[in-house]
DNA sequence: GCAAAAGTGTTAGGGTTACACCCATGT
DNA sequence: ACATGGGTGTAACCCTAACACTTTTGC
């Protein structure tokens, strides 16, 4: 029997919530409605009821951000434990992680929350730039070993938006042909011979899906990009 | 201010604490004190205080363990959350994962804890296979990517000792002179120009240090040891 | 001299990098 | 015809993988 004076924690999640609108790399952020630091901007987050799963705590966040929670990878980023955190009493704050195709989805109107360019965000309140970090941190690897990088993308891309898009997870250059060639001899693309203007006065590009048995494969033995 | 009724979660640390004995690796367990499955093995769990930070707890934990905590290396491994994981009430496992050098440790004596061997490991008690898993994973993660593997080391070991480790913790046959070379090509080792006889009737073998500054560089930047 | 483990090089193949020009389109 | 971004190939280098024999020691 566990004595009754443990349980005195309350449990929290915050989501960094990752999308890619095809230029830049995006975060969710809330605006803060309580004092202190009202208006603030903070990773979307709530309280965990006492029998609440993390999985349906993350599940009812992203209920509350978006119109409809479309197909979304997530994953436990870490807790964040520090018996300080919150003056109210110990909330320990497991965060959570996920990546969602941006254009699959709608942000709910009138609410606190909204995409922010990763490449130019505001500090965030508490420890929520922390958290940030990491999550940054595990994108870049899950970017380097699985195809995890493309639950950003719509079903149908081009080769321009998934270069961006690891260029902007690595945080660096990749070189168009070498990238090109390396993603190609992966199996993992499919060319649906279909292509797209997406600005006037240039040639259009290819659209390409993921060929999905490979993707699986990949994604569960992993590989390896690992571009200089 | 945080409504009251989510403080009625409690808190608990597992660890999964690695060690490397020359020839196997090892984790400590526990026996179980306790109904129901008095006597089973577990992982050296306990309750986390209220107001105890994680680092406070495993080191307490590890003081329980040994006689002399060692310096060790130890980060968190996973919140483990599930809202039915313990009948009397909500218990958070934040289980941790904690190498340090076999040959500098001592369990303390008469306790419940015992090293056991990776390889020969009999079921654990309630979700901690599924815990232990984990480490194993990050294990292998880690001593892929850093100069980890050798927090198990001590100060001066021979060629043999590391290759086993790392034979060990990726599960997989390592070519001797491939990764010799790999090895020595990093820097990362320092001839003591000592040589020891391990075994009676064979040929003494030689004994290696680290060079701290490169090891202490290539924990921070990561490299590759990437064996097929 | 024998048994046991330590220590040592080479070669072939594959992958990574660096790099610059032509192509298709809309105006 | 021109401006814009899309798309393409090659060569040098490096790293990896495969592989077997000699050396040193204690008995």
């Amino acid at each position: 029997m566990v004595e009754s004076n443990y349980f005195q924690v309350a449990l929290s999640s915050s989501l960094v919530v990752f999308g890619f609108n095809g230029k830049q790399l995006l975060i969710v952020t809330e605006k803060r409605k309580k004092s202190p630091f009202k208006r603030a901007p903070m990773l979307p987050s709530k309280m965990v009821l006492p029998e609440e799963s993390l999985e349906s705590a993350t599940n009812s966040l992203l209920k509350s951000i978006f119109c409809e929670t479309t197909e979304n990878h997530t994953e436990q980023l870490k807790a964040f434990a520090n018996p300080y955190r919150n003056s109210d009493g110990r909330v320990v704050n497991i965060a959570q992680y996920a990546v969602l195709r941006y254009a699959a989805t709608q942000l709910k109107m009138n609410s606190n929350y909204q995409w922010c360019d990763l490449e130019d965000l505001p500090s965030l309140v508490f420890d929520h730039d922390e958290i940030l970090t990491f999550a940054k941190e595990r994108l870049k690897r899950r970017v380097k070993r699985r195809p995890i990088g493309f639950h950003f993308l719509p079903k149908e891309f081009t080769f321009k938006e998934i270069h961006t898009l690891y260029e902007l997870a690595l945080r660096k250059k990749l070189d168009k042909r070498n990238f090109r060639k390396k993603l190609f001899s992966s199996d993992l693309l499919v060319d649906t011979n279909k292509s797209v203007t997406v600005e006037e006065n240039n040639k259009p590009s290819n659209l390409y899906m993921f060929n999905t048995k490979e993707y699986e494969k990949l994604t569960l033995k992993g590989y390896d990009f690992s571009f200089k």
